[in-house]
DNA sequence: TATTGTTATACTCTATAACTATA
DNA sequence: TATAGTTATAGAGTATAACAATA
């Protein structure tokens, strides 16, 4: 039972579907909302969340280039959000840590990052929130063990 | 009943989730998969989905701003999937059509889509898909409207 | 004066390869 | 020789402002 109310509805596909979703939240993420900008905002999180955390871990956990990884880094110890220190088992490993502040500056940003989402997501009621993001996690989790193969 | 396997489970945020998704996904839609790159298929289908376009819409409809739209219609152009005419009753605007092969194009750009859709979603099952396409254009549109304000 | 599209510019992001230091 | 991280470089993406044509 098929509504059309205007037409045939295309379908723009999941993946376009994401595309401009993540364009449109992009845009008001901006520095000044978070106190810091998205990315490195999302490494620290994962810093904080899994203490010891090497450089190496940091790319393929977040799907970003080693590149990408020393420059966010940079930008995070020279707001002394974070530090490296050499692993010492391994001296070619960083072990990369929250700092105190980062860890301050951290818990303001979550902050502003959910009053973002609430506005964000005011079309989903709460179950529903959840359940996008269950599934969102699930294609995500489902996407890193293809990349492990 | 919060059931802890490995610790306080972190919420890494819809934000994130979607920002890790857009990346991974990324990774594997390269111009070999679709015949064109991903930028003028998504702009290429939401120009035979709505006939008679001008670029303005295209910028709001797709999150992008004006000068992304010249580049990428100017691609489009080159590779004659798509033609800008003056409106005759706007002489500013152009309106922006599919051309027929630019039709057969994205036929052929949407089956490969369509696949790699089937790989990327191989987690959940037709109706969670179904679902998480509803949500996720709920969410979509409240931007719209709000972006509209 | 405002709007549509174009051009120019700069800044970020991403991908790649060359380099270092360690293993 | 292989790996972890760094640096350098180039390409794509994005944002901004200046501009031409038209309203």
């Amino acid at each position: 039972m098929d509504v059309k109310k205007d037409g045939p509805k295309p379908d723009p596909g999941f993946v376009s579907l994401l595309t401009q979703l993540y364009k449109a939240l992009n845009r008001r993420t901006g520095e000044d909302l978070l106190g810091m900008r998205f990315k490195p905002y999302m490494t620290l999180g994962y810093i904080r969340d899994h203490p010891g955390t090497t450089q190496h871990e940091l790319e393929s956990a977040l799907f970003m280039d080693a590149n990408s990884v020393v420059l966010i880094l940079n930008e995070l110890e020279a707001a002394q959000f974070s530090v490296r220190r050499r692993d010492p088992h391994d001296r070619r490993r960083h072990i990369v840590e929250i700092t105190a502040s980062g860890r301050r500056a951290l818990e303001r940003a979550d902050k502003a990052r959910e009053s973002l989402e609430d506005e964000v997501l005011r079309a989903l009621s709460p179950e529903e929130r959840k359940t996008v993001r269950g599934l969102l996690e699930r294609v995500l989790e489902s996407m890193y063990s293809e990349a492990r193969v």
